[in-house]
DNA sequence: ATGGGACCTCACGTAGCGTGAGGGTCAAGG
DNA sequence: CCTTGACCCTCACGCTACGTGAGGTCCCAT
């Protein structure tokens, strides 16, 4: 008995296409592929065409199809299989629209207690005298007194007037919230909000902000333990994904 | 025993809060939601803090949470919430991408196989003169002379160069396989391919085509069954989306 | 008393396998 | 010749979140 080439145990087909041996028992049991039983131990042997049929079977599956469907399509070969696929389409679109609703929900929740968790009042305290003083300190320290210059810190546009400050706070609290719900939500185009913030920073410093700066801010917003708690406490994750987002945006206005 | 308000029986709990009483059932099984069990009949019996814990688990369940996921949520009020609202989100994510790259292998089969059934050559028959003819008749016949005054047809321009001629094909080819791509995908910004087709057809009249005799052409895409069938050849139900993007963009630019 | 509706408890079915349990088969080495 | 380990076989239950009967009990109005 010389095994022939094109010729497969179960375990060797399952290997040879990525899948498993169970599966391949499944797809025999529910007739979706039978194999040549020819060895009289009861061992499943698969040739060639068999192979090409899994092929097939797999290519289908990655299209989401399911196994009845595709049972259809391999049999029946060419017939209304664009209407098939098209139909598939619509299935899929379907159900990626009822993930999109699940992912809307997500993010209302999260923005309506977001709303008793962080209030504007945690804001504010978020830039106290004394804490600009020590982010300025830091970044002198992590920077160097050139890198100062060019990131400045709000602390001399404190005194601006308490409507204009409240404004400011109720705008950063806009930008930040329609940044997480992009950041739940998992898309969408976070350039321009990434460019609202730097210019919110720039109104604050009273000067422009550059993205190198905007960038260096972002280093700060990872490092810091102030900042990583407060965007924390916005969503999980969004401390990390933030600053990445700024980086990215700098680096896509062609700055290192 | 007078029946108390803020009391229900499954079916009017289930009616209440739109879900089935199988439903109901489920949930006490699981444990997920029990009733208060008085009746001596073994009857449930649902009170108001039953009906809340009801609508929180419908909250949940919303975005897609599982049983489990949501059993653990309402019996720890508050605790590490946010942390399982964005996990879902980032479940669901994935799961989009999944459908994503599904809806991208349709995409490819689709065009893979279209490359046989509908040709460079099919395209060159669906501009004969014979044809063009035919079509301007058409397009006379359903909005008059005047109409036929702003639609010109292909007629004249078909004594182009058969390279240009071939150069055209080519690129309508590429137009309608970039349509079929965002129609069967379900999502991606169609006005500017749309432009693309507008600014083809003025190319083959050799004069502007203006939003409202695109939109023309559109009812006659819709309308005539030479049209009808090619686009249909594409994808199932694309000869009724294609038109419709041609009236939305006209219609988004201004034109009724 | 009775009829119909609402309720009850099983219990199987769903899609596509994963994951053992319990037991043969095969080729090579001792 | 026997063993060992890798491979194979056939059940058969488990998973999600219920849908869908089947067969029987209970309540209320007439």
């Amino acid at each position: 008995m010389t095994k022939r080439i094109d010729e497969w145990s179960v375990g060797e087909l399952a290997r040879k296409a990525g899948v498993s041996v169970r599966t391949l028992h499944h797809y025999d049991e529910i007739g979706l592929l039978r194999p040549r039983r020819t060895g009289q131990a009861g061992y499943r042997v698969y040739g060639r065409p068999e192979a090409l049929r899994l092929r097939e079977i797999m290519f289908y599956r990655a299209m989401g199809m399911g196994l009845d469907q595709i049972a259809g399509l391999v049999d029946a070969p060419g017939k209304d299989r664009r209407a098939r696929l098209a139909e598939q389409a619509v299935r899929l679109k379907a159900e990626r629209s009822r993930i999109d609703d699940m992912l809307a929900a997500i993010v209302e929740a999260v923005e309506t207690d977001r709303e008793s968790i962080m209030t504007i009042d945690d804001l504010y305290k978020a830039f106290e005298p004394a804490k600009q003083a020590e982010y300025e300190a830091w970044l002198v320290e992590n920077y160097g007194p050139d890198m100062a210059d060019h990131i400045a810190t709000s602390k001399a546009q404190l005194e601006k007037v308490p409507e204009e400050m409240a404004a400011k706070m109720a705008e950063l609290r806009d930008i930040e919230e329609a940044l997480v719900a992009i950041f739940l939500r998992g898309e969408g185009d976070v350039g321009p909000v990434i460019e609202r913030h730097r210019a919110w920073v720039a109104a604050m410093w009273g000067r422009p902000c550059s993205h190198a700066a905007h960038a260096g801010l972002a280093d700060m917003y990872l490092s810091h333990p102030d900042f990583v708690a407060r965007f924390e406490m916005l969503a999980p994750r969004f401390s990390q994904w933030f600053p990445a987002a700024i980086k990215a945006n700098a680096a896509a206005q062609g700055v290192g």
